[in-house]
RNA sequence: GCGGUCGUAGUGUAGUGGCCUAGCACAGCGCUCUGUGGCAGCGCUAGCGGGAGUUCGAAUCUCCUCGAUCGCC
């Protein structure tokens, strides 16, 4: 991988840059669209790339349980097997040691939007996930079977699968998480970030991941940390504060320690209204399930905002899904059909609304890159 | 015409005298989803066919009535 920056804003920390590699070049600042399973759910491969979608990013311990990376690697790896010829990245599954721990155990998200009033000291384990210095030990949500992964075992996998760029081994913890949990936690992805290095022997880029909670000099330390060590590019992982608005601050304290020349991922942010924050605040990729997980709970996003397609005031309106819209989703279906088909649960109404709100995302990330272009971002 | 069975929210049902200010499922309406659980979670709306009685107390027992359904003539 190559990493060229094209330009610099002058009115931000946003910049323009490419990222090569040998499944092709994306242009940054780019969205990620998430194919957990190997799949951006309900699409295929080329209605994918028909949403100008660039790059994508899958899962090391989803595709470890199902259907395990042996076959994968059969296959020619995760291009061949799922048929998408451009770039590509894994998770390290490190983030489903929060989802499936305490993330699970107390109900919440990575953003806190309510006191829960709980905090996670230090020490404590989740309960249906164990935490030791090795890795972490996980109860198969497939048959409860006993699994382990940590650092080394997480890049084996991804070297199986064979993305362009795989991430480090990392603990992302939960909001809910004190000042001396998220301490130890660090700590423990710090050194597992130098295994992860050491382990790996392909030529996949591989980057490190920031964490520290919502604790500043937390977050100071690891981007000093992680930004020293030699990673190819850097993940923004972890919590966000205890609301959205503290994310450009930590985004701030965060990337003004990392080595400029490497790109920076942002880990699972990127609801529309944070997508021109993130990007001003010096993100140059970011992954997100909302324009694809809401499409499949019948939200469409476009000019008129955020709008559930169920709701049967939609019966009545004979037009496109979102006026304006270029899409093949659009020039074809209109809001009444797409309303019924989701009342009367078809899965093609599914299929549709993703595809718009993937084209949609990937239209306003385009309309940012030449905002920078033209020097008004 | 005679006899039986049955009538609980929009639909399908639980409930056989006090635990029913009537439970559940789906539908309706609303909200929530940020390194994804492929159809989720939470909340709201809405009902004992009608009437009279028995009883301290009735969706539940009795009678009348209306309606549905089955059998017989």
């Amino acid at each position: 991988m190559n990493f060229k920056i094209l330009k610099k804003s002058k009115k931000s920390n946003a910049r323009l840059g490419l990222i090569e590699t040998s499944h092709g070049v994306v242009e940054t600042p780019c969205l990620v669209p998430v194919a957990t399973q190997a799949v951006v759910k309900t699409l295929d491969s080329k209605e994918v790339q028909e949403t100008n979608s660039q790059i994508l990013i899958s899962n090391t311990f989803h595709l470890h349980l199902k259907p395990s990376e042996k076959f994968v690697e059969k296959a020619g790896g995760l291009h061949e097997f799922m048929n998408w010829k451009k770039p590509l990245m894994t998770d390290s599954g490190g983030f489903q040691v929060f989802s499936l721990g305490f993330g699970r155990d107390f109900g919440t998200g990575k953003i806190l939007k309510a006191q829960s009033g709980q905090s996670i000291k230090r020490g404590n384990n989740p309960k249906s996930v164990k935490i030791t210095e090795d890795g972490v030990y996980f109860n198969s949500p497939i048959d409860g079977k006993k699994l382990f992964i940590g650092p080394k075992e997480s890049i084996k996998i991804q070297e199986k699968l064979g993305a362009d760029i795989i991430f480090a081994f990392d603990e992302c913890t939960s909001p809910i998480a004190d000042y001396e949990y998220t301490k130890k936690s660090l700590e423990k992805t710090h050194r597992w970030a130098k295994i992860c290095l050491k382990e790996k022997k392909t030529k996949q880029s591989l980057f490190g991941i920031v964490q520290g909670g919502k604790f500043k000099d937390l977050r100071i330390e690891s981007a000093k940390f992680i930004g020293g060590l030699n990673f190819d590019g850097f993940g923004i992982g972890g919590e966000f504060g205890d609301n959205k608005k503290e994310m450009p601050k930590m985004l701030n304290w965060v990337i003004s320690e990392l080595p400029e020349k490497k790109p920076r991922h942002l880990l699972g942010i990127g609801h529309l209204e944070d997508i021109e924050k993130i990007i001003k605040a010096g993100v140059d990729t970011f992954d997100c399930t909302v324009p694809t997980h809401y499409a499949r709970r019948g939200i469409l996003f476009g000019s008129e905002g955020k709008i559930n397609l169920k709701q049967s005031k939609y019966l009545k309106k004979r037009e496109p899904l979102d006026k304006g819209c270029v899409c093949n989703v659009c020039l074809n279906y209109r809001k009444d059909y797409v309303c019924h088909l989701l009342k009367a649960g078809e899965l093609t109404a599914l299929k549709l609304i993703t595809f718009h709100n993937l084209h949609y995302f990937n239209g306003y990330v385009e309309d940012i890159r030449s905002k920078i272009k033209k020097g008004e971002i």
